[in-house]
DNA sequence: GAACGTTAATACCACATTAATACCACGTCA
DNA sequence: TGACGTGGTATTAATGTGGTATTAACGTTC
């Protein structure tokens, strides 16, 4: 039996921890492609062997991947790449999590939190009369004091009486009051920053920008939240995979 | 003993079970012309006793291709070929199936058409070695008559030996030569669009485009294509549906 | 030097899949 | 209508997968 995992194995002379400097060349390999969504990665048992390293080591390695989300374990089964679109879903709910996990230290700045008559975009897409009212979030996402995002979001009030109670997750709150949201549609387009976007950016009027535009439903498939967040081009990079 | 079905005997020194061996081989008999349309299938219990193998495991393997829509049941009667128009549709297309099925006439314009020497990064993400040699394919993409995209595809020359005769659809030619794109990795990110470029898409220099970089991997999982598209955001807008 | 956390190993547990046997239910046709 | 061939399903043993408790060796800290 050939050994195909070679260039994974972890160089026994460094000081840096084995399972670490694993699951890095795991990572890389990942995202490189070399499996596909929902494919089962090689065993554990079959790392250890082939690597020369124990099971409990390439298992702790494949502990760092798991809490970045790139791979999911099922006990009896195996261990599997999670596809790739489910990611900017899991980085809007987790945010904080997410960019903790990669080393840098998060936050993020309240620019306005309040309830409003909607515009007619906002009419429209959450299908609301035109007298109701709606509550919206906007903040400034930051990665070690950078900002990386500005976010602008709306609710039906009904789904979000008091935004002033929001903490730094949305979708944490929206789950504690029973507002889960479960599918969203993303529209993502190319635009130029505004005045106003690159001042709260942090980049020059002009420069491209991704705009996502998103819609999330809940349960019962009603609209409840309509989000755009423009990100800086140099922070994100979104990584889609496609299959016949 | 002389039989007909012994191509698609399965290996059993292999670790792959059996029933997804035979499942592969019988998807590509299928797909070969082995059968006709509404045509009876085998029974399972001829192939388990040609093939040496428990009836449930041939019927596990046709349980595959029944959730590809391959084949279908019926109780007490047989397994007959699905006809082919039923058969769904697939999700990675080119840019001329994508407009076709939108009502759009597509139409591409060649800007450059040959085989060069490959630059770094096309030595990286292809796996090549530096003295080979690529097809590059560059032009402008058309929907009723106006440039929606710039396109520029790099292939290792092995798999597109001759980069002039393709025709309007690069996927359409690669099938016919049996180098199909069975699945695609796309980086999608925002850029401000250089001044050839926007000249290219007709669109002034500096205006924000999307920017898709995706590299297509044939069915034994090597990367054999690497495509720049650079779209003009009024025309092209990337939508997702996510799911928790 | 003692206490502690990290690292990496061994050994065993729980669960899922695989692939077999045996039997059930439906269709076809003499 | 009954015999036979078809797909449908329950059960089971073996194998392979992830899950975890325990331990030994090594740093770091006090």
């Amino acid at each position: 039996m050939e050994n195909r995992w070679l260039a994974l194995k972890p160089d026994e002379t460094l000081t840096t921890p084995l399972y670490l400097q694993l699951s890095r060349k795991l990572a890389d390999a990942i995202n490189a492609g070399w499996w596909q969504a929902d494919e089962a990665l090689p065993s554990e048992r079959t790392f250890s062997e082939e690597l020369g390293i124990s099971r409990v080591t390439a298992r702790k390695a494949m502990d760092v991947l798991l809490e970045q989300g790139l791979i999911r374990r099922r006990q009896g089964s195996g261990t599997f790449i999670t596809p790739r679109l489910e990611q900017p879903l899991s980085r809007l709910t987790g945010f904080t999590e997410q960019l903790r996990q990669r080393g840098f230290v998060p936050s993020s700045v309240w620019l306005e939190r309040g309830v409003f008559a909607p515009s007619n975009e906002e009419v429209i897409k959450l299908g609301l009369s035109p007298t109701s009212q709606v509550s919206r979030l906007k903040r400034q996402r930051l990665a070690d004091g950078v900002v990386m995002a500005i976010e602008m979001t709306t609710l039906p009030v009904a789904y979000l009486p008091e935004p002033q109670q929001v903490g730094t997750s949305l979708y944490a709150h929206l789950d504690a009051n029973g507002h889960s949201v479960v599918r969203a549609l993303q529209h993502i387009r190319a635009v130029n920053a505004s005045g106003d976007i690159a001042t709260l950016a942090g980049i020059r009027p002009g420069e491209a920008m991704l705009l996502i535009t998103r819609i999330g439903f809940n349960a019962e498939n009603i609209a409840i939240e309509l989000t755009d967040t423009y990100c800086r081009n140099d922070y994100y990079d979104f990584v889609a995979e496609l299959r016949r």
